[in-house]
RNA sequence: GCCGCCGUAGCUUAGUUGGCUGGAGCGGCCGGCUGUUAACCGGCAGGUCGCAGGUUCGAAUCCUGCCGGCGGCGCCA
C-alpha cells in the first residue's frame, strides 16, 4: 500500500520502507546521484537515487526525463536536515510511469503565460495551497446551512428574465428563442421557501459586465440562501455565524495551506462577532470624516469600499442603503421608506464587499408599486409576483460571492487565482 | 461605456534621442561531476523583434490600422 508524502515527513516513518507515487518536481543530477524532489497531493520529498543501486537503463531514462515526469518508487526514509522538507527517502526502485519533458512552466512565468498554461499551473504548490483552502471553504459552507436547518436546492441556469440589471445578461440560443445565463437564483430561491422555508444553494452566476477589476469573474460561483418568516436582522446573524464558522474551519484545517501563502493568519484569528452594523447614513458621514468623497445617495466605489474596510479588522455590515441605488426586490424600512432593509457585507483588508443581502417585499402592493418606479413589466415577473398573492410572508435572504471569500480568506492579489479556471471578458480558454 | 499599459528565442527579458552581426539568464541538446537545494562547470543550437501598411539612405525603435493580452474606473458578489 503506498503512502502519501505528508504521513511519511516524521520520525515514525525513520528507517521504514515506503512506497510513494507523484511527479518530479526538481531534479539535479549530481555525478552518479540523481536529486529528486518528488510532489504529491499533500507535499514534497527529496529522494535520492545511487546510480549502483537501480539498473542503467533506469539511471539513464531518470538522467533524460524533466520535471513532472510521474514516478511510482520505493525506499527507506532518513531524517536529513539538508533536503527540503526535513526528511529523504533512499531509493531502492524507481520506474517511471508517464515521463515528461520541456514541461512549458519554468521558473521564469508572466501572469498571461500562467493563465494560457492554468491546465498546467494547477499542479503549482501555490495553486495546489489556494484549491485546498477553497474545498475547505465550500466545504464549511455546507456544514454550516446544514446544522443550521437550511435545505439544499438547486434553480435553472437557463433563465429569461434579469434579477440584476439586464444589460448584464449573457444570451444563449434555445431552440429557436432566447434565453440567457442566470445572474442569481434568489427568485428561485424565493419560491421554494413556501415549500422548504430554509433554503440556500451552491451555484455558478453569470454577469456579462465588462468589468476588468481584481474582484470581478463573469463566471463566478454564487452561494445564495433565503429563509421564510425571517428579517433582515435575522439573517445578518445568520451570514456572521456562517462567515465565522468557515474561517474557523479554514484555521483548523488550512493552516500550512495560509502559511504558505503567507497569508497574515492573525488577522483572521482575530475576526469575532458580532461585526459592526453600520447604516448607510452613518458610513457616508464617517467616510466624509476620514477624506473619502462620497455624498449621501451615492454608491459604494471600489475607492471608498477600501478607504472604509481598511478602518475595521472585521467584516462590517452596511444596512439601510437609499432605496434608489438598489434593486426593486427589497422591503423599504415602514419606518422609513426613503430607505431599505438591505444589507451588505464589506470584507476587512480593502476586499471590500463579499456578500448583498435583505429583506425581500412580501405585500404584493409594495411590490407592483416598485416595479412600475422601476419601469418593470409585472407580467414578465408573474411567477415571481405570484409569490405574494398566495400566503406570502416575510422573508429575506442572502447572496455571497464564494470566490471573492476564497480571494479574501487566502489574502490573494486578484481574484483570477481563487478559482481554477477564472472566466473573465478576454478569458475563456483553457 | 471610459482611462492606462504591454507584445523581441520555448519561457523571462536587455536593446526604443532611428545607425556596427539584436545581447543575456532559464529551458533544450552534447559532455563532466557522490550532497544537490529552481545545483554547478565546459560546449552547441535556437529570432518573421505580434500582423499589415507607411515615413526614411537606413526601422525592434517613428506614424497609421488591425490582432492578442494585462491593469484600473464604473457596475456588482
Amino acid at each position: 500500500m503506498a503512502q502519501q508524502i505528508e504521513e511519511i515527513l516524521n520520525d515514525e516513518f525513520v528507517g521504514k520502507k515506503v512506497e510513494l507515487r507523484g511527479w518530479i518536481y526538481r531534479k539535479r543530477r549530481v555525478g552518479k546521484l540523481i536529486f529528486i524532489v518528488l510532489r504529491d497531493s499533500t507535499d514534497i520529498v527529496q529522494c535520492v537515487v545511487e546510480k549502483r543501486k537501480i539498473p542503467e537503463e533506469t539511471f539513464k531514462l531518470l538522467d533524460k526525463v524533466g520535471v513532472e515526469s510521474s514516478l511510482v518508487l520505493k525506499g527507506t526514509v532518513r531524517k536529513e536536515e539538508r533536503a527540503p522538507t526535513g526528511y529523504e527517502v533512499d531509493v531502492e526502485e524507481i520506474a517511471v510511469v508517464g515521463p515528461s519533458y520541456n514541461f512549458p512552466i519554468s521558473k521564469d512565468k508572466s501572469d498571461e503565460f500562467l493563465l494560457d498554461n492554468r491546465h498546467l499551473w494547477v499542479r503549482s504548490r501555490e495553486m495546489n495551497a489556494i484549491l485546498k483552502i477553497r474545498h475547505t471553504v465550500f466545504k464549511a459552507l455546507h456544514e454550516f446551512f446544514r446544522d443550521r436547518g437550511y435545505y439544499e436546492t438547486q434553480g435553472p441556469m437557463f433563465v429569461t428574465g434579469a434579477v440584476e440589471g439586464g444589460s448584464t445578461l449573457f444570451e444563449v440560443p434555445y431552440f429557436g428563442k432566447k434565453v440567457y445565463l442566470t445572474q442569481s437564483s434568489q427568485f428561485y430561491l424565493e419560491t421554494l421557501i413556501f415549500s422548504l422555508e430554509k433554503v440556500y444553494t451552491v451555484a455558478p452566476s453569470f454577469r456579462a459586465e465588462k468589468s476588468r477589476t481584481r474582484r470581478h469573474l463573469t463566471e463566478y460561483w454564487h452561494a445564495e440562501a433565503e429563509a421564510a418568516w425571517y428579517h433582515n436582522d435575522d439573517m445578518m446573524r445568520d451570514e456572521e455565524d456562517m462567515i465565522v464558522h468557515i474561517i474557523q474551519r479554514v484555521l483548523e484545517e488550512r493552516k500550512k495551506e495560509l502559511k504558505y501563502l503567507n497569508r497574515d493568519i492573525e488577522l483572521l484569528q482575530n475576526i469575532e462577532k458580532p461585526f459592526e452594523r453600520m447604516r448607510y447614513e452613518k458610513l457616508i458621514n464617517f467616510a466624509q470624516e476620514h477624506g473619502v468623497n462620497i455624498e449621501y445617495g451615492d454608491d459604494l466605489g471600489a475607492d471608498e469600499e477600501t478607504a472604509i474596510t481598511k478602518h475595521f479588522n472585521a467584516p462590517v455590515f452596511i444596512t439601510h442603503y437609499p432605496r434608489e441605488i438598489k434593486p426593486f426586490y427589497h422591503r423599504p424600512d415602514p419606518d422609513n421608506p426613503n430607505v431599505i432593509l438591505c444589507h451588505d457585507l464589506l470584507a476587512p483588508e480593502g476586499y471590500g464587499e463579499i456578500i448583498g443581502g435583505g429583506e425581500r417585499i412580501y405585500k404584493l402592493e409594495v411590490l407592483l408599486q416598485r416595479m412600475e418606479e422601476e419601469g418593470l413589466n409585472p407580467e414578465d415577473y408573474y411567477w415571481y409576483v405570484d409569490l405574494r398573492k398566495y400566503g406570502s410572508v416575510p422573508h429575506a435572504g442572502f447572496g455571497l460571492g464564494m470566490d471573492r471569500f476564497v480571494w479574501w480568506i487566502a489574502g490573494l492579489s486578484h481574484i483570477k487565482y481563487a478559482i481554477p479556471y477564472p472566466r473573465t471578458i478576454r478569458r475563456t480558454k483553457p
